[in-house]
Parts: structure tokens; sequence; C-alpha cells
DNA sequence: AGGTCCATGTACCATTTGGTACATGCGCTT
DNA sequence: AAGCGCATGTACCAAATGGTACATGGACCT
């Protein structure tokens, strides 16, 4: 089995059965492998995590590339942000919000995590703002507020399940922050 | 040592260091006991656990009775309300994300959370709303989108530890959310 | 055919883990 | 003083952990 592949199940693993309780072995068991095989490809377990972690990131760069490359009007190009936002958010699900956990503690596998979950969107989306028509001195706490507002909502997502009521207030969301204010 | 105070103790641990290398010698040895001490009071590693997760659980009711035993006009009462959401939230630091991620997986020590996180602040939220002059068929998806964006901006300013920015979009937060709409 | 490199399996190691058995003390009641 | 129950210390255990040593296979090159 590849090295690539293995990490595709690892990162798997993780989001099925969080970081918490996962040694060599389980992760091993899990993705069909033995734990020196783990060692032998990403040299320790804190390598593996690392190399997690990366695979993380690099989705989150990933999923926002195809929004920036697009030519869509504003308003779309606006649309298709928050659908990758939450994409990016979900996609992984509860491993989100634990490897967040972990980056606000800088635990040493999420060295430059910290700084990507935020950074990686946040500067893309006051651009966006700035082009819908939101005063450019504005735009930077209305951006952060947007992707707070948006994450929160997707925490709230993972925390009850009722997909229902966030898409309630996603629908607030968008007339909030998807149309220019004023 | 009481069996409070090496409750206290343990939360605090679990505040400073996280609960995914916390063993019970390492969680004594910061408390200042042994690790047989924490199983003679608390049953076994899990029994700790939960009863950190109830700390946890407590302080974030007891944080919110204080808001509904006032008797304040509903301006100050919302904004008292913001302030103990915040409270709650940052109280423990990332042990409230790293918490709600465990819950998010149903983990076992974690039973109660999931609807706590959520449910113990919503109702009230809704009602503030209502009081605030918000229609009541939206105050529910309003409370909602208020109490994620909350999170969010928590969740962003634990991440960057840039307060000044979090305080700026807390303000366009507060333009908002807590003036009546319309 | 021989050699070389990568992939993999087996076996092992010291350490740490959660948990238990048992003794001991200390304060309380009688 | 005697007895009793709670708190605590010491010592231990089997299991699991991350990591290593070493042998082996098998593909590919010369």
């Amino acid at each position: 089995m590849s090295r690539e592949s293995l990490l595709a199940d690892a990162v798997e693993h993780f989001a099925k059965n969080g970081i918490g309780d996962a040694s060599l072995r389980s992760i091993a068991t899990s993705v069909g492998t033995s734990h020196r095989m783990l060692i032998y490809h990403f040299g320790s377990r804190e390598g593996l995590l690392a190399e997690v972690v990366r695979t993380v990131e690099q989705q989150q760069r990933d999923l926002l590339a195809e929004v920036l490359a697009t030519d869509l009007p504003v308003a779309e190009q606006n649309e298709l942000f928050w659908r990758r936002v939450t994409e990016a958010t979900l996609i992984y699900g509860p491993l989100f919000f634990e490897l967040s956990a972990h980056a606000m503690q800088d635990l040493p596998h999420t060295e430059s995590l910290k700084a990507d979950l935020i950074n990686v969107w946040l500067p893309p989306l006051i651009d966006l703002c700035i082009r819908a028509g939101i005063p450019a001195d504005e735009a930077p706490a209305y951006a952060r507020l947007g992707l707070a507002a948006s994450r929160g909502l997707l925490f709230d997502l993972l925390l009850t399940g009722d997909r229902a009521g966030v898409d309630e207030a996603s629908a607030l969301l968008n007339r909030l922050f998807t149309l220019p204010v004023r």
C-alpha cells in the first residue's frame, strides 16, 4: 500500500474516530496495515499526525482555490465562497474542531494550522466584501464576523445534528451577509 | 485534599493541558496527589472525565442563571447575556472546543454535554429576542445565528489571540444583534 | 547470476497505562 | 482504650504503547 493511500485512510480514520485515542496500532488495523508500516512511512506517530494536519490544510486551500479561480459575478462568487467554507468545515466533521482545539493549545503537530484556519479564508473574503459594495474600512470586521458566524453555525450543526434548524439560520446568514449592506 | 478541590484542580489542569494526553498519573502529579487517590475519589479515569464535564456544564448553567435572575431592562439584559456567553466559552479556553469536539463524537464522558451546549442558552436567548422586538416567528433562527456568530468569534479569538480584531467584529455583531431589527 | 534498494513481517524492548490488593494511619465514637 | 471507617501510601499487575533490530522478500538493474 502506498504512502498516499495510507495517509488518506488515516485521515478518514481520524475523521471517524477522533484523535484522542488513536494509537499507531489501532490506526494500522483500521487502515489495514501494521503499526510498523506507519512508522516506516511517517517516521513516528507525531510525523503521521503532522501529515494528517498538512492534508487538512491542503484541502482547505484547494477548496478555496476553486473559488478564487472562477470569474463569476460577485453575488455568485459570494455564494460559492460560503458553500466552500461549509464544505471545508464539514468535510472531516468533528475533526475540524478537534484539530482547531489542538491548534489553540499549540500542540506540536499543528504548527501552521493555527494561522491557516483563519488566514487562508479571511483575505479573499475581505476582498469579496469590498467588491460587493461594503466600505473598505468596514470590510475586515465584516468579513471576520461572517466567517465566524458561518463556523459557529457549523459548530451548532455538528453538535445538534439538526440540519433543518441550521438551514433556517443559514438563510438568515445569507440575508445578512451575501447582500451588500445598506 | 477534598474531592471538590481535587476536581477543581483537575478541571484547571485540563484547561491548561488539554484532554488528549492527560493520564491519571500526569493529572495526579499536576494537582499534587497520587493517581491512586483519583481512582479512589472518582472510580476510574472515565469517572473523572465525566465529573470534569459535569463541572463545565454546571458552570455554564450558573453563568446563565445570573442573567435570568436579574430584572434588568431588555437592552441591558441583552448585553449581560452576551457577556456571559463569552465568559462561558472562554473561561476554560480551548477546553470548551475540545470538549465540544468530543461531544460531537459522542465520547462516553460527554453524555449530556452535547445538548447542554446549545439548549441551555438558546431558549432564554429566543425569549430575549422576542422581548427585544424581533418577530416571534423569526426569533428562533435569529437567536441561533446570534449564538453561533458569538461562538464563532470566540473560536476565532482563541485561534488568533488577536483580541483587537475580534473586538471590532464584536462591535459589528452588537450592531446587528443586540438592537431590535427593522 | 549477483547485487542493491525498497517494502514488509516478526520479534522484541522499555515505558507507561488504568486498575487492584493490601497495609497503615488518623480521627471519631463508645 | 477499643473499635471502626475513611483517607492515603506502597507495591504490584497485565495490557498497551511508541519505537527498534533484524531478517526476508521481491523487483529491478548490471
